[in-house]
DNA sequence: GTATTTGCAAATGATTTGCAGTGCT
DNA sequence: AGCACTGCAAATCATTTGCAAATAC
């Protein structure tokens, strides 16, 4: 289990227990919405507030200790910092995954924005689709 | 200039002034807030509504003349759809450029996402920076 | 002890909806 | 003519804010 409360200081950010569980949540699940933190929080922590949440969530983007992403189609999902990486978002049931990045990629992303004189400072790589499991779900 | 017309009936929508205006308004931009595009559109149609740009919106997407460009931090973007490309988005100004995609990298997307299993439709990436003008800008 | 953070309730902002009238084909 | 589309106003949903009480350090 990741040290939290270390990740939270290091970012000038109190240890409290709504910030830890907001982290602990979003990190068992990879990716997470607003919502769903909330859902999932509020089961640990029944007097947390929805203002709560979106207060230490623009607070931590702020921080860059997590990471918005933006999906077409659906609400911003947050992730813990983490390399860079790619998302598999499927369109059927939302969910995201990780993929880690090529190299390769990201020359080429590097030579491109060089190219533009365009200073780059974080790549986003979405790949919409189906997954494995809502395919099966579809085809039945 | 496009022929907007035929792009909606092509799509099951009919060619009202206010689809067509949307639609110019959009191209001439590149990509726009719907909020950007009501003010626009006001100025040729003053008595549109700002509803009739959330319904057609809501409807291009669904018939996919449009692109919804999701941006960390910001309102989604649209455009309008076109040949796979890349954006370049400026954290600074929030404008948006394409960049022709690179077949090398699509090739990389789609040998990640076989191995996953995943049936992949639409590729989206955005690569986050500050462009020359801002760069520019800021140095002052 | 002090500054930050929380939770509540209210305010604001964004988007959607219902419906009567209008306009495309 | 007939159905789809528009514009308005109201409804809903999402997010932000102000403030008094609670908490981290």
């Amino acid at each position: 289990m990741t040290d939290y409360v270390t990740l939270l200081k290091e970012n000038d950010l109190k240890a409290t227990f709504q910030r830890i569980n907001i982290l602990d949540v979003i990190d068992k699940s990879g990716h997470m919405s607003v919502e769903n933190i909330y859902e999932e929080v509020i089961k640990i922590h029944p007097s947390i507030s929805l203002a709560t949440i979106y207060k230490n969530i623009v607070l931590m983007v702020e921080k860059s200790v997590l990471v918005e992403v933006p999906i077409s189609g659906r609400k911003s999902k947050y992730e813990l910092s983490k390399s860079d990486h790619i998302h598999l978002v499927c369109t059927e049931c939302g969910e995201v995954e990780d993929k880690p990045c090529i190299e390769e990629t990201d020359k080429v992303f590097h030579a491109l924005t060089d190219s533009e004189h365009f200073k780059l400072n974080k790549r986003q790589v979405n790949l919409y689709g189906v997954c494995a499991s809502c395919q099966k779900a579809l085809a039945s």
